[in-house]
DNA sequence: ATAGGGTTAG
């Protein structure tokens, strides 16, 4: 048995993780035909490439591609489409673009899915150009086009200009009703913040399936609309459209953000009745939405009855003791996974357990989780990790040991660190320290008026009146305004 | 025969 390149096929390669049949259908048939020395048509080559780049095997598709150049089938359009695609999707980004360079006459599909590849490889802002050069020529873009496209611009600079420039194509086409380029269009409007965007189009849609109510959702929910993403997931459920597991995830962080523990006992029946507590995501959810709306007792049950644990449901539950101030046991529960070695803790990991350490005030059990990180695990701290030791250490009262670590550490200080540690100044009445503290917090944002509320209090402990005077008198020459927020934040 | 949307956790 040869295959294209000389070398025999291995026919366990075709049995890979592809996940429909036609793709196992494909690659199946084109690994008999090899056998038998039928040569496969083209037909055939360009199905089993769409199915390489669904699944990832470069492998056979390299194979493919010199099969085609031997064979003369290098000038076909509909192959080279799929070997833009099957290379794009493989991040073979620039053989992709060869590939697409080499046509000679393009088409939709081929424009379509060099842009394609240029979105999913990152590359938002290429792929807004090639659409544009697209509009140049005589091949008119169609929905899958612009699908793509609008993913590509979420998040990229100029979105909104794009956006809208889009939006006004869309129209012009006819493709304003397709579920694709409106659940694109939806989430590019609510990631620029324009909900009502969103909403107009939202509405305007008549036949939306799963993916459009679930853009909607997470658009209300991104946008701190967390009611408007509960309201919107009732109203789903009554039209008879079955939820999928991304969108129970989206309705619980809602109820998380919103601490409604009553709504997110709801949720998590629906979540029973579809079977899908099995599902990490889900689990986390849970875990999370029951922390935060204070009932740890049920996050530890969602815990203990998902059968496969990882590092996130783990650090999850970690967070929850944290955040409770079961400090114990969060600090229990991570020394047990790391005795029975069920748990390799990340940075995240270790962020939880140091901010338990914190909550709970065990400083020298913070220091000793810090230095284990990078001894034990390999791990240099990242500013996270740093801004919990540094609080650990000010909370405690030992400031010049805090300030001593900021400099230490590889990372500039941001407005966190210093407030939290301009708050333990304030609390052990360091003037010197405090000072420096504001000064740093005014520059950054010298509209702020908590750092100078706080200042203006540790002076007046310690009777210095003047320096209280003379911060009133820079509040009111720099005109900063004492507002709710500041008291707040001045503690 | 080829291309398309929401990727959900700490």
């Amino acid at each position: 048995m040869q295959n294209f390149c000389g070398k025999p096929f291995e026919i366990h390669f075709f049995r890979n993780h592809s996940k429909s049949a036609s793709t196992y259908g494909a690659l199946e048939s084109l690994s008999t035909m090899n056998g038998s020395m039928v040569k496969p048509r083209k037909h055939v080559l360009c199905t089993a490439l769409s199915s390489c780049a669904k699944t990832l095997n470069w492998h056979l598709g390299i194979q493919i591609h010199a099969y085609m150049i031997r064979s003369g089938f290098e000038d076909n359009l509909f192959l080279c489409s799929a070997l833009v695609d099957f290379y794009a999707k493989c991040f073979a980004i620039v053989d992709a673009k060869k590939v697409f360079s080499g046509i000679k006459i393009h088409d939709q599909v081929s424009w379509t899915s060099l842009i394609t590849g240029f979105s999913i490889n990152g590359h938002g802002r290429e792929a807004f150009l090639l659409f544009k050069e697209m509009l140049c020529t005589q091949i008119k873009p169609n929905c899958n086009t612009f699908a793509s496209v609008i993913s590509a611009c979420v998040g990229q600079n100029g979105a909104h200009e794009h956006c809208l420039t889009l939006h006004t194509h869309i129209i012009k086409r006819g493709c304003d009703t397709n579920n694709f380029v409106v659940s694109s269009l939806i989430d590019c409007y609510a990631n620029l913040g324009q909900i009502d965007d969103a909403v107009l189009l939202f509405v305007e849609t008549n036949e939306k399936d799963i993916v459009v109510y679930n853009s909607m959702i997470s658009g209300y929910s991104k946008n701190l609309y967390s009611e408007d993403a509960l309201k919107l997931f009732v109203e789903m459920t009554g039209e008879n459209v079955v939820p999928t597991n991304h969108t129970l995830c989206t309705i619980l962080n809602a109820c998380s953000s919103l601490a409604l523990l009553l709504q997110g006992r709801q949720v998590h029946c629906v979540v029973i009745k579809m079977g899908s507590e099995r599902s990490v995501f889900v689990a986390s959810a849970l875990i999370d939405m029951y922390s935060k709306g204070g009932d740890i007792d049920e996050a530890q049950c969602v815990l203990h009855q998902t059968s496969e644990k990882n590092n996130v449901l783990w650090t999850s539950m970690i967070m929850g003791y944290a955040q409770c101030g079961r400090g114990s046991e969060a600090l229990e529960l991570f020394d047990c996974l790391l005795t029975k070695q069920e748990l390799i803790p990340d940075h995240i990991c270790f962020t939880a357990i140091l901010t338990a350490c914190n909550h709970a005030g065990f400083l020298d059990k913070g220091v000793e989780y810090f230095n284990k990180m990078t001894t034990n695990y390999g791990l240099s701290p990242d500013m996270d990790q740093y801004a919990c030791l540094i609080d650990l250490y000010a909370r405690k009262g030992n400031l010049s040991k805090a300030r001593e670590l900021m400099q230490e550490m590889p990372y500039d200080p941001n407005y966190v660190i210093w407030s939290s540690f301009l708050s333990s100044c304030k609390i052990y009445g360091d003037v010197e320290l405090g000072r420096e503290a504001a000064d740093q917090l005014i520059k950054m944002e010298p509209c702020n008026g908590a750092p100078y509320l706080t200042m203006a209090h540790v002076y007046a402990r310690k009777g210095l009146w003047n320096e209280v005077a003379e911060i009133r008198r820079l509040m009111q020459q720099r005109r900063v305004r004492k507002s709710a927020v500041s008291y707040i934040c001045s503690g």
